[in-house]
DNA sequence: TTGTATGCGTTATCAC
DNA sequence: GTGATAACGCATACAA
């Protein structure tokens, strides 16, 4: 079964030329209602599908998008993961993953995907600065989408969080617990939310009519080992902080076994707070509050953005051809999108009512 | 930059034909040092890199190589897709990714593939059966390995760790710490390493003279919430075990949430050990004895299993097409492995000694 | 509405 | 060793 039949077998089987058969796979318009449900029959008859290279040589690309992660270490990458998929494999596109390391940057990858003509458009998780190889493929007409990366500054597409107003968000909650001496540690200074989370911080700080101490702003690096280290620092200060805000789970997780090692309970002696809400954040001890970060609505959201980006541009280029100059009505994408974070409230932080503490 | 060169462009730059410079491209012997050396520089100077879809088509077959995985959940895949990515990116292939979920099964993922023919081999990380069409597109001379599958009666290759073995390690290192009465919380029925981790529950039990308790088996889930409920039935008998084998890492936190719930303390009152070691089991409270399980070298082993197969059907065809008959000093691939596993000495299972506590 | 002819970029089969 | 030329399977401009 599934013998390798072609649209010529097809075309001889009902009775037409290949042309019709081709039509008729592409939906255009013009085929007769009778000979396209015969031709359909045929081919369904048969388990017929097409040549993926073939049609990728002809229309000179590949139903292909590629998905570019970083080292695949992150729990996120699961999730992003998910969401991109979800809504990929309802198409006729394939993903095609790509996975980067520090030895092994994109700018080989991309150059590759972009010379062998195999991918259609590009999803880019990334957690360091945008390459400016994906603005040079933006501008060369491939779309992209970046997820997880909020650049103002470059002129691409993306989907993100507003990482200010979450942190914010999670250090209100802890002002709102009656907290006044709110430690905060940041994250790696190269990655551009680091600095975001940090003026959520401070922005909740003079919201409150408060100063930002110095003294309790400690420099991690989004590790649990960092988190130990400056946890073991606010502790062992004449008045350490009451709380906590650690730049992301990882770090929070440093806290409480900094905490442990010393007998300092969470949250009676210090509240914690998080960010990213990753799994493990729901077993620890105690469970963290923390930033929802959703993950995977990011790579939902993404991939239907590259959708309609890829789509775009077809209905253009097709347009172009006819001769075609103005668009008419065109329909206006967004092409940032940010999505909307919650404070997910479990017992590091002390709050008396805890809700999703699973 | 990187404009889209063609062979025959290569071919004009160089001054030679078209089929000489696709000679080099495949590394054919005969061509000319001088010819080739020329031919190889024009290539390097202008970044050329062959169109996939032209080679695939006129070869066969794309470089592509499919990972089909289940429901993107378990934190598993992360580690599988670093092992299989390391290996797959250091060749001329892609990894394209497909994933299944209960509605929408592989079958007509599979299908799809094969008759799109679209790639050359198949990675498959499953938890359940290893459905009929593996083994169809197996025997079909479609190269496929299985991941964390220990199939035993079809005839695929496949990588896996015996979870017998790994599971008696673990009730022995409970058995070694003096515990007689020692509870199992079983996995999901369907999955065929359920029933192997429970054989090592009994087989460790018999090897230390002991008789396997009926009461002491409870039927779980591999869910969180399936380990509490039963946890909870544990607790609630009039003399509860001293011990707890949890199926997997999700059940053993499930035993936690229950045992604090209830007061009970780990390791104190009950021991615990788990399965799988994922992540959080570092985290969690107290950290959770468990065996690791090694998928990203799994997926690191069967992808460069893949590989070999590709390369000896390949090196097989050119053969039977030159007239060759009989394989010639053939080179023998195991087409099982089996990986070894390790007990994770931490917290809760009340060793005096913790190694790896984090 | 349908068929014919040509091209997509590469590999492979021939000759030379 | 090298160069024409025919596939590979499909899409499409053009003719009918």
């Amino acid at each position: 079964m599934t013998e390798k039949l072609t649209i010529r077998d097809i075309a001889r089987l009902a009775g037409v030329s290949k042309s019709t058969v081709s039509r008729v796979l592409n939906a255009h318009s013009n085929v007769d209602a009778a000979t396209r449900e015969r031709i359909l029959n045929v081919m369904q008859e048969h388990g017929f599908m097409p040549n993926a290279a073939a049609t990728g040589l002809a229309k000179g690309h590949n139903p292909l998008i590629g998905l570019l992660v970083p080292a695949l270490t992150w729990e996120l990458v699961t999730d992003v993961l998910q969401g991109v998929a979800a809504v990929i494999e309802d198409t006729q596109y394939e993903i095609i993953l790509y996975s980067a390391s520090p030895e092994k940057d994109f700018s080989f990858i991309i150059d590759r995907m972009l010379a062998t003509n195999m991918a259609v458009g590009l999803l880019a998780l990334l957690h360091t600065q945008s390459p400016q190889h994906l603005v040079e493929l933006h501008e060369r007409g491939l779309p992209v989408v970046l997820i997880n990366h909020v650049a103002s500054r470059a002129n691409l597409p993306w989907v993100g969080i507003d990482n200010a107003a979450a942190a914010s968000a999670a250090v209100r909650h802890l002002l709102d617990l009656g907290h006044r001496r709110i430690g905060c540690i940041l994250g790696l200074p190269e990655i551009p939310c680091t600095h975001d989370r940090y003026q959520g911080y401070c922005q909740a700080l003079h919201e409150a009519g408060l100063e930002v101490d110095p003294a309790l702003v400690l420099q991690g690096d989004y590790t649990c080992e960092g988190g130990r280290h400056c946890a073991r620092q606010f502790f062992a200060m004449d008045t350490p902080p009451t709380a906590i805000f650690a730049s992301n789970d990882l770090t929070a997780y440093g806290v409480l076994q900094a905490a442990e090692e010393q007998g300092i309970r969470i949250p009676e002696d210090v509240a914690l707070v998080g960010f990213d809400d990753i799994p493990p954040s729901a077993h620890v001890q105690p469970p963290l509050t923390t930033i929802h970060h959703p993950f995977k609505e990011m790579g939902r959201h993404a991939a239907q953005l590259l959708l309609t980006l890829i789509n775009q541009r077809d209905v253009y280029s097709n347009r172009r051809k006819k001769g075609q100059v103005a668009p008419v009505e065109e329909q206006i994408t967004p092409s940032h999108i940010i999505l909307p974070t919650h404070l997910v409230v479990r017992k590091s932080c002390g709050a008396t009512f805890t809700i999703n503490s699973i």
